[in-house]
DNA sequence: CACGTCACG
DNA sequence: ACGTACGTGACGTGT
């Protein structure tokens, strides 16, 4: 018989630290559970083993069988992010029917050594662990798995006599014997005073074992000094031994036969997965997830059915007899190829080659009576403008409710939601995809809902998030006109700039290499040039702009390979980027994700146009080719100071809203304040830096990455940190209270109610913790801001359609909006802009945006 | 697919 | 002793 025994606490730990942290929405970690799953199932595969035993270390505080008192007593414990997940991982383990193995005062390791000894000849026994020190187990029918997780993935080392020999020159018992010479620091082993690595295995090697060595020392052929050493640690050795070697004698079943796993019990494990979040494990386990939780939360009612389209207007007198209409489209690579509806007990499907296709959608949606429930309300939207029709009285979306609900979210898919949130998936087998999302609607409206009230977000969802989607879903399809040749002759020209400088580098660190490589070129810099090195990286030198500015004083190669950088950036991410990005109406349509930013933000892809360059001169060029289509002009305006500004609100600083509302140049402000000046004093020097604390304080701010940035002290920079907070005491304790109440309620929140969970306030890792506390100071400042644009977006939106003009948003860049309007109503569109957008929220502080026109982006830009 | 880099707010 | 400001997306290299 085959038996896998594993070390769980080893696997555990290698899983854990191998795997970046993961956490449910909720805050609990689980990618040490991720990881060990993932290495069993690996193991599995491989060994193909007939029966598996699990031994897990039990801590007895009591009684220990190892004699000496230090023994691993120092071994650090777990971290606590780790601790939490061994009782889930042991009730998984225990459901998906392995057998655990502990012992009361006995380690994981020596039930492996005892399991390893009983080995028969008919047997063959495979140790999963991360730790080396079971290799002395080794034998002819056993086989120690050596378990590693490298980025994410798990590699294993197979080791069997020969290999153990071949690594180490030794047998497997005789390691025992090397490292009660060498000790072992990790596990409290002393060894031989001054005896290492390399001695210890050569003496083993040469004299088989600590025993021989001792019978006759005097005469061996060895260093003097090896030898004093020898005579002096010979108690320690004898000690080392006993300690290093793992017992064979605990308590366990030692019939392999006992070791069979049992029959998965499918509605503990489903029910265990699911509280973790680990929906594809429950199909790589190919256990059926409708089995769990179903019976817990909320059952099905109906058996699940999809049934085709045979009568559209019973159809429409069901929706419209329900007055609710909860439907998603199904789309293939942009286009709609039909609706799935859930009408009663069962998902309804309609083509879109059906004939009465467009005129249902039309009747359906635009009917104001009829409420719209749906997965996507974006899509919706698009497809009802691109299709002209108007799209009335969406309530919900599930996909904007689970982003509300948990913006750290990786997944808002109906099927996912409804494993989150406690909704029975249907009982059929071969169903999956937009058919049962349009099935769960009903239930997961009215889970989310719930939720959603109980966290006050509703507002957040209706009178937001749903009326955003259709303002995107137009921004979208409007797209932003471009001009191809220009972009097309602007890359022509960096292609001749880059060429000849990359010659001239080439030239001047005397061979060709490739410049877009980091590696490459911290090689040509800091080893063939060696020029004085700064930060290094994994891969090697560090060669970002921070290191290669300092350097460009003195070594014009520098400046030139900072000119290459800038250039080719701009060729391949905006020239090329870009015209690849050109529709067939020569407009660039970006896709707006609206559930993607963990602030509530939205983002711009493919192509980004929420990053196209404006800090530099050249960069800046390329604006110009972003321009209104004829006889039209584009309006730009953008948010003065909008996140300083909720700062002020929401920390009611009094300080800061005087300073807001006194004057203009708040840095300049904070700067008269913060060095005690009169405003005219202030010179350009000391704004800046002002400017930069200011922006340091809505980051979360800490005085090393403030002196880094502006280029003085450590101690200089706490000081302006500590002077600014002493005069914005308001803001000061803002950042106090709103760790705090983060660290009590586990997350934090904007004006508006939107959400984000902190579970790396509990972590046991500072560094992880820190950024916590830092998310938690700059989140309610940046979301705030992003909920204020949103609202205002839909208002500009509602106005422009209300009042019937010739204008449309194409763009928003956090701060920024952008319309394109006709000639003739440009001044009167601006004035709408900064009115919808100063009044869509009342605050402590004026909220001012800055209007300005031009035919492109370049020139509307101020 | 991760990393380093750099573009934006 | 360590690494360090918040939020994004795209590109090219190298494993």
């Amino acid at each position: 018989m085959r038996l896998m025994v594993i070390d769980g606490n080893s696997i555990l730990n290698r899983a854990f630290y191998g795997i970046k942290l993961l956490t449910t929405k909720d805050g609990k970690f689980t990618n040490g559970i991720y990881g060990f799953m993932t290495i069993l199932l690996r193991l599995t595969d491989e060994v193909k083993p007939d029966a598996v035993a699990i031994a897990f270390d039990v801590k007895a505080p009591t009684f220990r069988h190892k004699m000496y008192d230090g023994y691993k007593a120092q071994r650090k414990g777990m971290p606590p992010e780790l601790a939490q997940q061994m009782p889930t991982l042991k009730i998984l383990l225990k459901a998906l029917g392995y057998k655990l193995l502990e012992c009361e005062g006995w380690e994981a390791d020596d039930i492996l050594g005892t399991l390893a000894s009983a080995c028969k000849d008919t047997d063959e026994c495979f140790i999963a662990t991360g730790d080396r020190d079971s290799l002395q187990l080794v034998d002819k029918k056993v086989n120690v798995l050596l378990t590693a997780t490298k980025m994410g993935k798990p590699q294993t080392i197979h080791y069997d006599e020969a290999a153990v020999f071949e690594k180490y020159g030794v047998t497997p018992s005789q390691l025992i014997d090397i490292k009660a010479l060498m000790g072992d620091s990790s596990d409290n082993i002393p060894g031989v005073a001054g005896i290492g690595e390399k001695t210890a295995g050569d003496l083993i090697a040469r004299f088989e074992s600590i025993d021989k060595i001792y019978i006759d020392i005097e005469s061996l052929d060895i260093k003097d000094s090896v030898r004093k050493k020898l005579i002096d640690g010979k108690d320690m050795a004898f000690l080392s031994r006993t300690l290093g070697t793992i017992s064979r004698e605990a308590p366990v079943d030692t019939d392999y036969s006992a070791y069979i796993k049992a029959e998965p019990d499918a509605f503990e494990s489903v029910k265990t997965l699911t509280e973790l979040e680990m929906f594809s494990m429950i199909e790589r386990l190919h256990l059926d997830p409708k089995c769990a939780p179903v019976a817990e939360v909320s059952k099905p009612k109906e058996k699940y059915t999809c049934v085709e389209c045979d009568n559209v207007s019973a159809l429409i007198q069901s929706i419209k007899a329900q007055g609710k209409a909860y439907f998603t489209l199904k789309e293939t690579s942009g286009e709609v190829e039909g609706i799935y509806i859930r009408s009663g007990s069962q998902a309804t499907h309609l083509s879109s080659l059906n004939f009465c296709f467009m005129s249902f959608v039309e009747e359906i949606f635009e009917d104001k009576a009829i409420e719209k429930i749906t997965d996507d309300s974006k899509a919706a939207y698009s497809f009802a403008i691109s299709s002209g029709i108007v799209l009335n009285n969406v309530t919900f979306d599930t996909q904007l409710a689970g982003y509300i609900l948990n913006p750290s979210s990786n997944s808002y898919a109906a099927s996912r939601l409804a494993m989150e949130y406690g909704v029975g998936l249907p009982q059929d087998e071969d169903e999956n995809g937009k058919d049962v999302a349009a099935w769960l609607l009903p239930e997961l409206e009215s889970v989310l809902t719930e939720k959603l009230r109980e966290n006050g977000q509703l507002e957040l969802l209706r009178e937001t998030e749903i009326p955003l989607a259709q303002v995107l879903a137009d921004m979208e399809l409007t797209g932003f006109e471009v001009d191809r040749n220009g972009i097309a002759e602007f890359g022509k020209v960096l292609e001749a700039d880059i060429n000849k400088i990359s010659e001239e580098i080439y030239e001047e660190v005397g061979y060709t290499f490739n410049l877009n490589s980091p590696k490459q070129l911290g090689e040509a810099l800091f080893e063939k040039l060696a020029l004085p090195k700064g930060k290094k990286t994994k891969s090697g030198w560090s060669t970002n702009a921070d290191i290669l500015e300092k350097l460009a004083p003195d070594y014009p190669v520098v400046e030139k390979i900072l000119l290459y950088r800038t250039w080719s950036k701009l060729k391949s991410t905006y020239c090329e980027g870009l015209i690849k990005a050109i529709g067939h109406d020569g407009r660039i349509h970006s896709t707006l994700n609206q559930t993607e930013t963990r602030t509530g933000r939205i983002s711009s892809t493919e192509p980004n146009l929420q990053n196209i360059p404006v800090r530099s001169e050249l960069g800046r060029e390329m604006r110009k080719f972003f321009r209104a289509k004829n006889g039209c002009v584009l309006i730009d305006a953008d948010y003065s100071q909008i996140e300083l500004r909720v700062l002020a609100h929401i920390a009611d600083d009094k300080n800061m809203i005087d300073g807001f509302n006194s004057g203009d140049d708040i840095h300049a402000i904070t700067a008269s304040q913060v060095f005690n000046m009169p405003l005219p004093m202030v010179t350009p020097l000391m704004r800046s830096r002002a400017k930069a604390v200011n922006f340091g304080i809505v980051y979360g701010i800490g005085a090393f990455s403030l002196a880094q940035n502006i280029g003085v002290t450590r101690a200089e920079a706490d000081a302006y940190i500590k002077g600014y907070l002493k005069h914005y005491d308001g803001v000061n304790s803002y950042m106090e209270r709103i760790v705090e109440t983060a660290k009590e309620t586990g997350y934090v929140q904007t004006l508006f109610n939107r959400r984000r969970y902190l579970p790396e306030l509990t972590s046991g890792n500072g560094m992880l913790r820190a950024f916590g506390e830092r998310v938690a100071r700059n989140m309610p400042i940046q979301g705030t801001a992003a909920d204020i644009i949103k609202i205002a977006m839909v208002r500009v939106y509602a106005r422009l359609k209300a009042e019937k003009l010739n204008a449309k948003l194409i763009m928003q860049v956090h701060d920024e909006l952008i319309i394109e309007a006709s000639e003739a109503e440009k001044e009167k569109v601006s004035v709408l802009l900064k009115e919808e957008m100063e009044n869509a929220v009342q605050m402590k502080v004026k909220m001012l945006a800055d209007v300005n026109c031009g035919k492109t982006w370049y020139d509307a830009k101020g």
